[in-house]
DNA sequence: CTTAGGG
DNA sequence: CCCTAAG
């Protein structure tokens, strides 16, 4: 209650449905700014539907884990600790997702758990009238994650919901319930789902905030993914990435891990590689008091721009709610332009931060092409890991470091509240600590007759992941941007060490895949002659690996067992712009579902595809890059003509300069240059953009 | 959505 | 390649 109010406090007005409050800036080009904005705006309904298409289409429960976490935080927002692990999904062996990341090791809802009363918590609320959960009916629906991943999704959701809406007194409703629309879902939920017991519960204030995301509607989507899902192997890697507000939690859930340490409450909520993050807005609405306080207090600096929390204690909560919607590449772009923009923010704000956030986040409004590039620059380095975790889950992650374990397998993992205290042991020794959240395996061609069952389908899948994953993988590891290529430094001497300012650290995997073992499994770039167009028949499907980030705490790509880290993060401040300790993992970026931030894969121009450019521009000119492109990539997505265009810019560049100064003599021969430079000479004396049509 | 340019 | 102001 009170922090609802205090959000709503925050958040101004109050009244009418939430807009970003965040300030503007008079509009530089009015009619574009204006429609710039409400195309924004627009994105806040988008984002939840898209949320839950999203959350729906992950497979295989493995969502479930975190969102259990979840909404089992709301629920025993006692303060004990609650470390919720992704659901083993060993009995699903066709899964290709292979975020089994995580950290956590405790699902919650696990009846083992339950019957350990690990967190006095479980047991409290159990006591407390709860009907017991059926451990037994858990354990045996594989459903139950996804029970608990509607939960928690619903819940984190509904904390966005909540952001929109006005009313703050929906939480009221909360009791009532929610189970409902989980319940939908017969054989989801089985009459003595977690949710369905909130009600009873005394502590139902967490889950209450389930309804609000029921009466988006977002609910459904969610238990109907369920079976929907399975068929839809592709669906699964959708990622959801908001990156701020209260959805930021919801993206990471889908691909990277995050972990969050409550430190003098020993709440560790660990969100598996697709669960839903604990966040902070989510936290701050469902814990108790003094709880999210913590957490709050713990994600604040980092979010302190972007991602608009209810603090208790100064309920400064910034109404910005800014919706993030997954769409098309378009959209996504702009997601990631806001990301980076966000973080931007951060980073100028602290760097500049003298004490004063106030100022900072007036600052925010103008921001400044220098400081994105800035911002980008920095992105370079971290790709991936900012992509994937930039935001409050960066530091989140980075500084609360604590309690929970890596990627050590899961081997421990029963109690969360114990591990969640205490401090990890690897930190004693100065012992460097590295999370590695997520990261992406190049495109893989599938391709299965029309007939194939869902099924196969999903094994080839997995086979196909396996396949390339087997192959091995080439790790590199990279300091601010730079490979580290002594296999014998040591990471004292490589400026990688306990208490260091670990700037940019990163590690590149790739796939040292044996691609062709599997023939059915393609790889897409490998086969594809450069400009052409990959036709294919529709029973070829070509599948973006359903899920496009791993996590590592999968044995096979966790860096060793005693050497394995977490990185002890010092540098908070930096923490925004250098994932300190952070570890992006960068094998194939490319893609052409890329994630937000990210770039596309460098894939410079070879030589046909200069020649059929110059031919191009020979014949049309330069100007009309439309027609450019189309002249001599036709349909090919891969070069869009603003490509062109600056390949172009760049191959004039190239020509009018000396030879010498040329780097890379290969790949535009100097015939080509010539080429360049006596077309670009013709259409500039021929003014070709104006109205020029003439051949030349 | 395109162009044009700066980064 | 990315980003964005301006058409």
């Amino acid at each position: 209650m009170v922090f609802r109010k205090k959000l709503d406090e925050g958040s101004g007005s109050g009244s009418g449905t939430r807009q970003p409050r965040k300030p503007r800036a008079a509009p530089l080009a009015p009619v574009k700014r204006s429609a710039r904005l409400k195309k924004k705006q627009m994105y806040a309904l988008n984002l939840l539907a898209t949320v839950a298409e999203s959350l729906s289409s992950d497979e295989d429960g493995s969502s479930s884990g975190t969102d259990v976490g979840e909404s089992e935080e709301g629920y025993n927002s006692k303060g004990t600790s609650v470390k919720v692990e992704q659901l083993d999904e060993d009995s699903k062996g066709t899964s290709v997702k292979m975020e089994q990341l995580v950290e956590v090791p405790l699902m919650l809802l696990d009846s083992t758990a339950l019957e350990n009363g690990c967190s006095p918590l479980d047991s409290a609320v159990l006591e407390n009238g709860c009907p017991p959960l059926d451990s037994t009916s858990l354990e045996n629906d594989c459903c139950k994650g996804y029970a608990m991943g509607c939960a928690g999704i619903c819940a984190s959701l509904s904390q966005t919901n909540l952001r929109m809406r006005e009313g703050a007194s929906t939480q009221n409703v909360a009791g009532t319930v929610s189970s409902e629309s989980l319940i939908k879902e017969p054989g989801v939920f089985a009459e003595g789902s977690l949710v369905s017991r909130t009600k009873p519960c005394p502590l139902g204030h967490g889950l209450g905030t389930i309804p609000e995301y029921e009466t988006v509607g977002v609910c459904p989507p969610c238990s109907t993914g369920l079976a929907a899902v399975k068929q839809e192997p592709q669906s699964i890697p959708v990622m959801i990435t908001g990156q701020g507000d209260g959805i930021a939690a919801t993206r990471h859930s889908a691909v990277d891990t995050m972990e969050m340490d409550v430190k003098p409450l020993p709440v560790v909520i660990a969100a598996s590689s697709s669960g839903v993050h604990l966040d902070g807005p989510d936290m701050g609405l469902k814990s108790d008091p003094s709880c999210s306080y913590k957490v709050q207090h713990a994600a604040d600096r980092d979010d302190d721009e972007k991602f608009p929390r209810v603090h208790p204690s100064t309920s400064r909560s910034k109404g910005g709610y800014l919706p993030y919607y997954l769409g098309d590449c378009r959209t996504r772009r702009f997601f990631a332009t806001r990301m980076r923009k966000a973080a931007r923010n951060k980073i100028c704000g602290e760097m500049s931060n003298k004490g004063s956030k106030l100022s900072i986040r007036g600052k925010k409004i103008s921001t400044t092409r220098r400081r994105a590039q800035t911002q980008r620059t920095m992105h370079k380095t971290k790709k991936v890991a900012e992509c994937y975790s930039a935001q409050p889950s960066d530091e989140e992650t980075l500084t609360e470091t604590s309690g929970t374990s890596v990627p050590m397998g899961g081997q421990d993992a029963p109690c969360a509240s114990e591990s969640g205290q205490k401090k990890p042991c690897a930190a004693e020794g100065y012992n460097v600590k590295f999370i590695i959240k997520s990261f992406n395996i190049p495109e893989v061609l599938i391709e299965v007759p029309e007939d194939a069952t869902v099924g196969s389908l999903k094994r080839i899948v997995t086979d196909a992941v396996t396949n390339k994953i087997e192959g091995g993988l080439r790790v590199r590891v990279l300091l601010q941007g730079k490979i580290i290529q002594d296999d014998n430094t040591t990471l004292q001497q490589a400026g990688i060490c306990h208490g260091a300012k670990l700037d940019s650290i990163g590690f590149s995997l790739e796939c040292v895949a044996k691609q062709d073992s599997d023939p059915s499994v393609i790889a897409p770039e490998e086969t594809r002659p450069v400009g052409t167009c990959i036709v294919q028949p529709l029973s070829k499907v070509k599948c973006e690996e359903p899920s496009p980030s791993f996590a590592l705490s999968d044995p096979v790509y966790s860096f060793g067992g005693a050497a394995q880290v977490k990185s002890e993060i010092q540098g908070i401040d930096v923490a925004g712009t250098s994932n300190v300790g952070e570890l992006a993992i960068v094998p194939h970026p490319r893609s052409k579902q890329r994630d937000f931030g990210q770039r596309r894969k460098r894939r410079p121009f070879s030589i046909p595809e200069v020649v059929s450019l110059v031919e191009a521009v020979e014949k049309l000119g330069f100007g009309r890059w439309k027609n450019v492109k189309y002249h001599a990539f036709g349909d090919n997505q891969e070069r869009t003509y603003v490509d062109l265009k600056d390949k172009w810019k760049n191959l004039v560049h190239t020509a009018s300069i000396p030879p010498q100064l040329r780097r890379g003599q290969a790949i535009p021969t100097q015939d080509l240059l010539d080429r360049v430079l006596a077309a670009q000479a013709y259409w500039s004396a021929r003014q070709p953009k104006l109205e020029d049509h003439h051949q030349p």
